[in-house]
DNA sequence: CATGTTTGACCCACG
DNA sequence: GCGTGGGTCAAACAT
């Protein structure tokens, strides 16, 4: 892969081509999202396109600095899950090179996008700084992979999908890795730091609910996933409320395609509400 | 003991 | 046919 080519993956199913529209379709949004990592579509119209998935994320309009945070926080014990997205590490090609360090509870074996990897390979590549890893799923009839490439700190660089999971994510017995969010208490801010006016930066709050079952926010715009994490449903239009369920892995995903397809997604960090930066 | 990681060797596609 | 590089295997090791 050519270098200029290596668009950083920020997670596992978050990232998929800039549109320059706003919002998609629900059918362009399902296909897109089956196409770039995601699990399974399985409420589908149509035939889904098996074939190996990459997840890049697209090159960023250096005119647009937008800023979301999202804070979750699912009480005392809360989730562990921070990421950072470097907007100063976009390289000179104009791609963006997204890192984040994944804090995953003790003894838990789900990877930052909720399912079992084993490791079975590593590989210093020609062309990249970084080694490269090879992780297979764990579910005996699962065929997915991944490869992904990490600094010397665990920082993720990029992550390159392939094949697709055939089972939902799997839950943890114990501890939950990824706690059930609380809806009162998940919030997230869309700082559209291109939108601004002769005051400055206009800042935009908007409201993530985390619910087991699709419940519309009324007002707003949803999101709907089934148990396997898919995108069911799509309503709603320019709106920055989202109603998603609690698996974290795909809330990234859904924060930065609602960022990107309204043209922005240049920044992001989740983590506590003592790590935000409003 | 079970499971996951590490790492060198091997396989294979490609130029 | 040969060299190179990416992907996978599998034994050894760690947890």
């Amino acid at each position: 892969m050519e270098h200029h080519e290596k668009i950083a993956a920020l997670k596992s199913q978050a990232s998929r081509p800039f549109s320059s529209s706003s919002f998609m379709s629900s059918q362009k949004l399902l296909q897109d999202f089956t196409a770039t990592g995601s699990p399974p579509i399985t409420v589908l119209d149509e035939a889904v396109l098996v074939r190996p998935k990459v997840t890049r994320f697209p090159s960023l309009p250096s005119d647009l600095l937008t800023e979301i945070t999202a804070t979750i926080d699912a009480g005392s014990d809360t989730t562990c899950e921070e990421m950072e997205v470097d907007t100063e590490q976009a390289n000179c090609c104009g791609h963006l090179t997204a890192c984040h360090t994944v804090k995953k509870p003790t003894g838990s074996r789900l990877s930052f996008d909720g399912y079992n990897w084993r490791k079975y390979g590593q590989k210093k590549v020609k062309g990249s700084e970084f080694p490269r890893s090879y992780y297979k799923c764990t579910h005996p009839s699962c065929t997915a992979k991944r490869k992904v490439e990490t600094t010397v700190n665990g920082q993720i660089v990029e992550v390159v999908y392939s094949d697709e999971h055939n089972h939902p994510k799997p839950h943890s017995t114990s501890t939950p890795p990824w706690k059930p969010l609380s809806s009162t208490s998940t919030e997230v801010m869309f700082s559209n730091m291109h939108a601004t006016n002769n005051a400055g930066v206009e800042r935009q709050f908007g409201t993530i609910q985390a619910c087991d079952t699709p419940v519309p926010v009324s007002g707003s715009s949803c999101i709907f996933l089934d148990e396997f994490g898919n995108i069911k449903d799509f309503t709603g239009s320019n709106k920055r409320y989202v109603c998603i369920p609690k698996h974290s892995a795909i809330w990234i995903l859904l924060l930065l395609q609602f960022a990107r397809n309204e043209g922005n997604a240049a920044f992001a960090q989740f983590g506590t509400h003592n790590d935000q930066h409003f």
